[in-house]
Parts: C-alpha cells; sequence; structure tokens
DNA sequence: GCACCTGGTTCCCTTGGGGTACTATCACGC
DNA sequence: GCGTGATAGTACCCCAAGGGAACCAGGTGC
C-alpha cells in the first residue's frame, strides 16, 4: 500500500495516508454519502437544487446546501443562478467533478451488487 | 440515474437513492475517510490494531475501534484475537472485504492524481 | 389581499468524531 | 516482589457535523 511513508513533508504520490496531505481533505469529502450521490445524480446533467433534494432521498436541505458548497468549493460542482421568477439554481460538474464521478460510480454499483438486503 | 424510484417497499437494483434501502447504510460505511483508508491498508494482509493506528495516520484508537467495530458487523473485516501476551488482535478482510477494496483503491487513486497540492 | 412556487437559512437536538487519560494483563529487569 | 513496558482497547469530555421542522424572501397568479 502506497510504501511511501518516509517523512510526508509534502505530498508525494500514494499519501492519503498522511495526515497533513490536502488529499485528505478530498477524500474527506469524497468518501462522504451525500457527496457520492449527489455527483452521482449530476453526471445525467445539470439538475437544480429541489430536483437534487428529491433525488437524494432523505437529505434535508440543510444538508444538501452545505453539501453543494463543499463541493462548489472544491471545484467538482458548478452553481448558476438564473434571474427568473420562481428562482432557479442549476448545479453541474465540473471537468474535475465528471472525472470523479467515474470511481463513485464504481462504488456505487459495487454497494448495489454487493448489499443481499433480502 | 437507477429510474426505480417507484415505491421503495424492497430492495431493486440501483437504489442507492432510495433513502429506506439498506444498501444507503452500506455506502454510509464505505464513503467514508476512515473506512476507505482502513480496507485500503488491510489489502496488503491482515494488521494489528496498533499497526493499523500507526498507518492511518491521525486516527484516534476511540474512531479506529469503532471503525474496525462497523466493519466487523458488516462482514467486510475479520478481528482474531490470540491468547498472547501482550495481547494481539489482528484484522483482515473478508471476501466481501477484498471485492470492495476494489472500488475503494480507485476512490484512492483518483484522489492522489487529481489533488495537485502544489 | 392571499396562497403558492423556489431556494435556501435558522433553530434545536442528537449523533458521531476527535483528543486525552486511563485500564487490564502479563513479561521482563532488578 | 516491584516498577516498567508493550498492546488493545475503553471512559470521559467537547465540539462540529447531521437531521428535522419551521421560517423567509421575491415574485406570480387569482
Amino acid at each position: 500500500m502506497s510504501a511511501s511513508t518516509d517523512l510526508a513533508d509534502s505530498c508525494g504520490p500514494g499519501d492519503v495516508y498522511t495526515a497533513m496531505c490536502p488529499c485528505r481533505d478530498m477524500l474527506d469529502l469524497l468518501a462522504n454519502k451525500w457527496s457520492a450521490l449527489a455527483i452521482g445524480a449530476l453526471e445525467d446533467g445539470p439538475q437544480r437544487f429541489g430536483e437534487l433534494r428529491r433525488q437524494l432521498q432523505g437529505i434535508s436541505p440543510k444538508v444538501l446546501s452545505a453539501s453543494l458548497k463543499r463541493l462548489e468549493e472544491h471545484d467538482l460542482v458548478t452553481r448558476t443562478v438564473y434571474a427568473e421568477v420562481p428562482p432557479r439554481v442549476e448545479y453541474a460538474l465540473t471537468d474535475l467533478g465528471r472525472s470523479a464521478a467515474v470511481p463513485l460510480a464504481a462504488l456505487r454499483d459495487w454497494v448495489e451488487d454487493n448489499v443481499t438486503t433480502h
């Protein structure tokens, strides 16, 4: 496993295992139920806040807005406000987000394939 | 995206997006920083508590023990106690855990490749 | 005026994460 | 026999994140 636990001064390859590495933040962000679901939901194309809220069953508006904000801060999604009425806000994946969607989809698929709920 | 939002009575395929599905529990478990790291650390072979603690830099013993307990409950890792002194407890991946390790490794790799920390 | 739509925010409470200290058990050195 | 050390946790406390419900702003239709 990423045998480089040498000094951890700065970030080489393979060091999500290094406490101080910014990788940790990103891993913490992506390795998260709501992030994984939200990014998956946006794979089909931009979605409005309400659409996401309906799709991510069980999420509260507060948590959804916080999750999206965090994803936006890390350049995984963009937030576009249309000055219409009623208000319309669209969330979309960035290129980075689209590339992150791939491993997350694999994770979701694994879960769906391996939970023998019956 | 997993168009089956029909009734959610039981679990069909593709419904991590369904609130009531046990998939959610599993996703919540795996889509978690410490779980992802712990499972990755165990890919090399069984590890003792202290070894894991050193490898997963920054984790506290309490959180590590809770994480491992949760993984054990979901049959992703096994816990073996050797009646020696000093005590030895080994954690190892189950077959299920080993298969879950694949998408998790992909996620970790993505993070390491895409965080341009410099 | 009033209800209604959207996209949030605010409040409160519970849960979990995080850190430190501490315990139990036995081997070993003296 | 006594203190020291190693290991694998647990107990305690604190704070931030998660979850639920209520509420708000701005404008439209009736």
